[in-house]
DNA sequence: AAGAGAGTCAACCGCGCAGGT
DNA sequence: AACCTGCGCGGTTGACTCTCT
């Protein structure tokens, strides 16, 4: 099925690209402009296949792809969008301008697993049952769908399911660890919280409230910045609108997010959108 | 200093989809 | 309907670097 134009042929370069090779490249497509890939080795005199001079531009000579560490807010965006698609790597990489989905695939296996992890502590009783919604069976595309939880990439929506015990990492401003014996902020990397659903906890905003709504409130304050275009600071909770910020306040605004947004080539379809929407829906009850 | 093991990341590979013939 | 072309995607590989002993 239309491989070939890919395959190995005689005397073709493989492996690392020498700076010859990347000015050649650079200097065609600059001119020409991007498209025909099978074309471009012949007429760049490449001796590469046109998959490779793909990869290698997308991945690397193209301008404004942003090259060295990850701050703190690409991460949490990451690992937040991770939690919401899946694997879809060419999907979280438009949402970060400048990172390739080679490299957010490369940084998640890497370092972002391990740390994604821990945020994932989310404790569910065993007699919780996910949402119906979230086990459906979409359509065509299924293999990549969001609602497709890889092995070890559980998609949970704490909003879609019915609680008694709740858990959640500590990313509040400090609470008295006597009241409820929850750790400093110090430790709090290591730790996960459980709180009874009707127990009465401090708010972060002041005053005693269930430990349902509390969740509600942190779950609410987390997905708010990770689906904000703008970065976050876990320690003050505070979202700085050093991007555009597209307020996330429900469906409606995700889809809008994603849809109006140029630089997205893959759209979720309508089955997707509405399996999110069945996601963000809590089911009538908490 | 050197060898082993772990971590990182550029690049490759196979698959599948959309559109054209 | 069947096949071809062009392309994009996600999984995997392997060379290189770093860290530990």
């Amino acid at each position: 099925m239309g491989r070939n134009s890919w395959c190995f042929k005689e005397g073709i370069n493989k492996g690392t690209w020498s700076l010859t090779e990347d000015k050649l490249l650079t200097a065609f497509v600059t001119t020409y402009g991007e498209g025909k890939w099978t074309t471009v080795p012949y007429k760049a005199g490449l001796k590469r296949s046109g998959k490779s001079c793909r990869l290698r531009w997308l991945n690397y000579l193209r301008p404004n792809v942003k090259r060295g560490n990850f701050s703190e807010a690409e991460d949490d965006l990451i690992i937040r969008l991770h939690k919401l698609l899946g694997n879809r790597w060419s999907l979280i990489a438009g949402r970060l301008p400048g990172r390739t989905d080679n490299e957010i695939k490369n940084y998640w296996n890497t370092t972002l697993r391990k740390k994604a992890g821990f945020l994932r502590q989310i404790h569910l009783p065993s007699s919780i049952q996910r949402h119906p919604a979230a086990n459906r069976v979409l359509p065509s595309s299924s293999s990549s769908s969001p609602l497709q939880a890889t092995n070890d990439t559980t998609l949970i929506r704490a909003k879609a399911i019915r609680c008694t015990e709740l858990a959640f990492p500590l990313l509040l401003p400090p609470c008295s660890a006597n009241k409820l014996g929850i750790p400093t902020k110090q430790s709090a990397e290591e730790s996960t919280v459980k709180v009874a659903a009707n127990e009465m906890v401090e708010s972060s905003k002041g005053g005693f409230v269930e430990g349902k709504e509390l969740f509600q409130e942190q779950f609410q304050l987390e997905e708010n910045m990770a689906l904000n275009y703008g970065s976050f600071d876990d320690d003050t909770m505070a979202a700085f609108c050093d991007q555009p910020v597209v307020e996330f306040d429900g469906l409606m605004d995700f889809e809008s997010w994603m849809l109006n947004d140029e630089d997205v080539d893959d759209l979720p379809d309508a089955d997707l959108i509405q399996s999110l929407a069945c996601l963000f829906d809590t089911g009538g009850q908490f």
